[in-house]
DNA sequence: ACCCTTACGTCAACGCGGTTGACGTTTGTC
DNA sequence: GACAAACGTCAACCGCGTTGACGTAAGGGT
């Protein structure tokens, strides 16, 4: 653990870097993703980091008090992405749809990241206030509170189940990815029928499924459930 | 990458370590889970588990070719334990839902290693087993094969997605779980009506669901809607 | 204008990680 | 009894996160 906690909002004095760069909390959570993107999981280390922003790695612990609150950083910035732009429509479905889909998107647009962060809590302004804004469509539709909190906490879990699952397939390093893929095709692809006569016989099937995401599909049935559910307790249940 | 790929299958020569034991691709991978469950994640590397061992690290490169084909044992493995002794019940469904909870709770049951396997084709005879079980159940039911490929194919997502996505909160080393936790007492608990209202409003309701699984609730939704699918397709649907 | 506190970039080092190539010992085969 | 193959061990390489000491520049107080 790093001693030197960050003060968090003013700093004061700023020195450029020996390469001409002036850091900042900004700075490093963008060249992060940057690295994130075109480089894989194995971009993002301190010292890469560093040698990214044209500083020494150390220099980053005068910002963060180490990976962990670097990543923590990361997904509230992802989750600042998928946020921005969007206001309520008033229809909670749709509303629901949407954000859903846009939590997603913005996650599997940084799949390393959506890995590194989907199983944690950030705390921070933009994770907060996705959740003020999810529990807001959800009250402001009826649901009475523990109904709200349950759809609340389902449609949570599978956003992020899902973007990491999926984006943990595109985080792989290439080697993995190609890996998988050969020993999908050396062995699935060539089951004799007589042993394996489901596989044998659906293999061009399964094939072509093979990189789809099951997401949304996932996300209508869980807002017909809810609709279901506001329904039940609320009267008749609408669109 | 290693280049001593491993020949997989007679091997001759046994000699025994310098503290007696003998090395087997079993042993390795029960001790390696082993590990996983009391160290967690951090006790999985090639050093500690030769030190388990009673072995050098590097002994392990003559039985997998480095940690990334040892993951992909572990993960057949974990694919073995959730399918020992099931056997389908003739009844889709109720087939299915054990499928699913079977997967989960043996991922669930080393969740450092699930986290690690969740995203891997292992290809190897386990993972396969259940495969070809899956689609055996869809396809004796009466799912023409695009249908049957559909439902297998989100089925596989979404168990493996939650399971991976509920192992992770697992897998975090302690000091990050306890993180997370002050992290949220220190915000979410306290944010004030004003601007957050309807977190303030539900905040005890949140705390109290935080850890729960929304995979059985998710599973169930899943099979209502491949049973309305078959139904559409087939006549009318059943129990 | 001066100092002097303080922020913060850099350097060198520590311990640990995966992986490899050379080396030596055991084992089964002829 | 010789030989080849299997395989455990050793030493080393390089990259990782992190830390503590050190230098240096920016601002505020006087």
């Amino acid at each position: 653990m790093a001693k030197n906690a960050v003060p968090e909002e003013q700093r004061r004095r700023r020195r450029p870097t020996k390469q001409g760069t002036v850091l900042t909390h900004d700075l490093i959570v963008d060249t992060a993703l940057r690295m994130l993107r075109e480089h894989g999981a194995q971009g993002f280390t301190a010292r890469r980091l560093g040698l990214a922003l044209g500083a020494d790695a150390s220099a980053l612990y005068r910002y963060f008090a180490g990976l962990d609150e670097l990543t923590r950083a990361i997904a509230d910035e992802l989750m600042h992405r998928a946020m921005t732009g969007w206001t309520p429509g008033g229809e909670w479905r749709a509303d629901l749809r949407d954000l859903g889909l846009r939590i997603h998107a913005a996650y599997l647009a940084h799949p390393q990241a959506a890995v590194l962060a989907a199983s944690r809590v950030s705390g921070r302004a933009h994770e907060i206030a996705a959740d003020e804004a999810i529990l807001g469509v959800l009250r402001d539709a009826g649901f009475p509170d523990p109904a709200a909190v349950r759809v609340y906490h389902a449609f949570v879990d599978q956003a992020l189940a899902f973007a990491a699952l999926d984006a943990a397939s595109l985080a792989l390093p290439v080697e993995a990815r190609e890996a998988d893929e050969a020993v999908w095709q050396a062995t699935y692809a060539r089951l004799p029928a007589e042993t394996h006569p489901n596989i044998a016989a659906t293999a061009r099937l399964l094939s072509a499924r093979m990189n789809a995401s099951a997401y949304p599909a996932a996300l209508d049935l869980l807002l017909a459930a809810a609709a279901a559910e506001r329904g039940a307790g609320e009267g008749p249940a609408q669109a």
